[in-house]
DNA sequence: CCTCGACCGGGGAAAAACCCCCTTTTTCCA
DNA sequence: TGGAAAAAGGGGGTTTTTCCCCGGTCGAGG
């Protein structure tokens, strides 16, 4: 089920640093000999894509950054898979945790590799994709297979609910409990709830390295 | 003062993402019509060039990233400062923060720029370095100037103590004070003196903030 | 001499962390 | 479709940690 098999398959790039574009741009390049790929345009970040999406044609593959500005990776994929699902998208991202993995999978990305990447990598993602199948780097597929199994094994973790989230990242600033509260207009011991719940679920032994772990998964920016 | 000027300039890149390393070659190249700079090796890390430089030609201008594994920036620059105070150092980094770019220019590099970089920026940079100048980023200007003026005005700020310095990472983990203490070999009371000297120069009003800020500033990674 | 930096200490209020308990609503599945 | 289970909210009370003000010693250096 490939994209137009004889015409080159329309590229994007969603990467709010200019020098992983062209970086990318490049290893697409090298090795393309056949010139199957072509790079439509780029963008710096979700809200900047969806205004150039309106204006031009539309892509095959979408080579989305995580962390951007105004709209980061996890929104913008959000929003390409409600308005434009043919697209597929491949997501190439610094971040290597379970958190940004698992939410990226869970929302249909075609494809997900680090930033660590060689010639042959970023190749074998696209053909694998252009012609209808997925492609994850060995880091991707680990916590993909361990999330399937562990279900009673060890830490079951992940999946916080939206008032667990934003707990969380309120958590990552200077209010206390009781002023996290008022503003989630909740009761103290609701919030105090949440932290127990958390602390219990990913092993926090305080406030600190519970706000650590918002920011390692992208959840807060300091 | 130029360096060889009839012969190619000779770089070296130290950075540990594959696709960084592409990227600046491709911008190097691109715009070089007379092949004034040739680009000797690349590094992943402080440690990988060591060994690399034992072995070929010293290069001229260093490209340096700062987040590295083995070795970060900082200990990579001292040590080529010490035992190679010929090469000139062109910081090439995500980190647009105060602390990082002071650090980085009292090491004594040549230029300082983000990784939000186009074409004229690194030819611009490169061009000044090599004929003996400098080279920094807006943003890297304005924190320079900024140091230079305010000696007393507003919040004086930065400037920590080596054992301030240890002690802001290890109040990034799970540890208590008395932890903190026992591993710093001093009493808890010290160890509570230097947290409430950092929150009334900094501002912090809790231990979470004052974490947030060292991971901001670099000095701890999440 | 006397200030400055690094160290140590008391006491106390507040916040955070950690227990146990409870109700209501939603979900889900046999 | 009925009931069990989970999710969401709330409560009382304890211990530990954090935070903040106050004070002190000691040695180095202008």
């Amino acid at each position: 089920m490939n994209i137009h098999p004889f015409s080159p398959i329309k590229i994007a790039i969603v990467d709010d640093h200019n020098l992983f574009r062209k970086g990318l741009i490049k290893l697409i390049n090298l090795g393309d000999t056949h010139r199957r790929y072509s790079v439509l345009f780029e963008a710096e970040s979700g809200l900047d894509l969806k205004e150039k999406l309106n204006k031009r044609t539309i892509p095959d593959i979408m080579l989305m950054d995580i962390d951007m500005p105004d709209m980061d990776g996890y929104e913008t994929v959000s929003w390409l898979r409600q308005f434009h699902p043919g697209i597929r998208i491949l997501v190439i991202s610094m971040f290597e945790n379970e958190e940004a993995i698992l939410r990226m999978l869970q929302l249909g990305v075609r494809g997900y590799l680090s930033k660590d990447i060689e010639v042959e990598d970023i190749h074998h993602a696209l053909e694998a994709i252009s012609s209808g199948g997925y492609y994850y780097s060995e880091r991707a597929t680990e916590v993909r297979d361990q999330r399937l199994n562990n279900s009673s094994a060890g830490q079951q973790a992940q999946n916080m609910s939206e008032r667990e989230r934003e707990f969380l990242k309120l958590a990552c600033t200077d209010m206390t409990y009781v002023q996290i509260a008022d503003v989630m207009n909740v009761s103290v011991k609701t919030i105090d709830g949440y932290r127990e719940e958390l602390f219990k679920r990913f092993g926090f032994k305080n406030r600190v390295t519970m706000a650590m772990y918002a920011v390692k998964i992208g959840l807060y920016t300091p």
